[in-house]
Order: structure tokens, then sequence, then C-alpha cells
DNA sequence: TATTAAGTTGTAATGATTACAATTTTAATC
DNA sequence: GATTAAAATTGTAATCATTACAACTTAATA
């Protein structure tokens, strides 16, 4: 399992390219996302900084991780069940999306340059492609 | 606008095909969905229904529409807002969510056949691509 | 330091979806 | 056709993710 570790700065400096201002919260969930690429749900990050951060809000939760998809620095997958889950990565790749136990696994997958839209005027502002299915450790 | 009808026998050999056992809200429900390629929500199709079918339930409809994509005769899309639309069709495509006014645009997509999925072991069963953006109707 | 703006928090409300028990309808058997 | 069992439908209540909002705290500015 891949591991990541970030300094401070590279929070920052993460936050500053966005054009979003730091503080304490958004330097925690940004971090744990950038550090923790499993996809986590609101919930799960909401628990994951809890012990660390006693007055954090899920409120807070909510509020930055819309600012920070708006800054395009996170995005968010849409799987249906168990709520929104937030990503955090800078490479072009799809989901996978387990059926069975709800895990969401990174594929490699690059959007193909001609797309064929409909009537022209639309402006796309991102694309996700989702798999389901069911992964190796649930086939059995 | 292109506008579709289908005959009852139509709805029937569709349910038929699917291995799904026929009823009247199952055919309303599926009929619906056939001629009104719209992607409804949940509640769009229940109230579009209630006029006609007095007695139809919520929980009717819920229940129809995860038999009828379980059967693969329809699929579900997550959009993340205003709850799941559904879609008949039987085309590969993707889809366009106007985030502005919510409406959902079929765009003509193959998927590649040669699929860089993660390691092995992965069983595929459903592939979903959506764009987001701003829709010619919003964009002004 | 005083004042204002921005950010955070907790609670309450909302809205989609599910659980479930009761009822109705359909199918199978006598 | 009547009886029984199984399947489907219904309505209500519960759940769960998300949003609204007002109070409070922190940071920025004068």
């Amino acid at each position: 399992m891949q591991s990541y570790s970030f300094t401070t700065q590279e929070v920052l400096d993460t936050l500053s390219e966005g054009g979003v201002k730091p503080s304490a919260q958004r330097m925690a969930i940004l971090r744990f996302l950038m550090e923790n690429r499993v996809h986590p749900t609101v919930d799960e990050i909401f628990k994951a900084l809890q012990p660390e951060n006693p007055t954090l809000s899920r409120t807070t939760v909510y509020n930055t991780l819309r600012l920070l998809t708006e800054a395009e620095i996170i995005r968010c997958i849409e799987t249906g069940v168990n709520g929104a889950r937030w990503d955090y990565s800078q490479h072009d790749h799809a989901h996978f999306l387990c059926t069975e136990c709800g895990r969401v696994t990174d594929v490699a997958f690059t959007m193909p340059s001609s797309l064929p839209l409909p009537d022209s005027g639309y402006q796309v502002k991102s694309a996700d492609v989702i798999f389901r299915g069911t992964c190796p450790l649930c086939a059995g």
C-alpha cells in the first residue's frame, strides 16, 4: 500500500495554489486527504481528525470539502452508497467501486482528447469515470 | 426533442428479456422510462404516474427501480444532487450534468475497449461516465 | 484597542432512501 | 371454484447524508 507524507509547507502551498486562505482546520483536512488516498467519506474524515482536533465540527468538514472542490484542489466521487467520497489527486484517473465492500480503487484512465460532446455550447468543467463491480477481495 | 412510443407487448418483452415478472406497476414504471428519456428522479417518476395509478406507492417505485437495475434493463445515474436519476437506454453513452439547472443530457461516448484496469481480479459490471459543467441554456 | 470580516461550531431542518409490518394481489394446490 | 401459500404492493416510521442558520470565535484591519 502506497504511503504519502507532506510537510506543513507543502500543504500550505497546495492551498495557496488553489487560492484558499489557510486555517488549522483546512490544513488538517487537506493534509488528511493528501496523505490518505482511500477516498474517505465525510464521516471517515471527521472521525479520523476528531481526536487531534477535539473542537472540529462536521459542518466545517462539509464547508471545507466544498471549498477545496471549488478551488479544484480535491474532487468529489458520487458513488450512491454511504455518501460522497473525497479524493486528492493530481493525475487523470478513474475509479472502481466494489459494490460488495464499498471500497473505491484508483484506475489509470485518460479521457479521450476528442470528446464527442452534444451540440456545441456545453462547457465541460470535469469528467468522472466510475466502474462498478466486484473487487478481488470480494470475488472470493 | 425525440419522442418514443411503445406497445404493451414491447414493454412486456423488455421485462421478460430481463427475467422480471410483470405487474401493472412494473409495466407503468418501465414504460415511463422507455418513453420519457429525461433521466427522471424517483419523485418525478412517482408524480408522473400517480394520477393514472392512484394507489401507487413511492416504495414500489424504489423497489421496482432497484429490480429493473439488477436485471440490467435500466441504469442509475448518481449525480449527487436531487437524488439519483434513472435511465432506460440500450446504446453506450455518457451523461452531461449541468451544475446550474441540474438537467442531464446524453453524450455519445464509447468506452475504450482496452481498459487499463487495476490488478487483475476486478470484475467490471458497469461503467459510468459523467461530465459536469454548464449547458448552453445556462451559459447565457 | 476597537471594529469589522471571515471562519467555525452545534443544533435543527431537510430530503432522499430504506426498513418493516400490514394488506392486497397473484399463483399453486386441493 | 375454494383454499392455501407465495409474491408484490402499500403506508408509515426510521435512518442517514447533507444543508440552513444563528451564535460564537478567530483573524484582519483601522
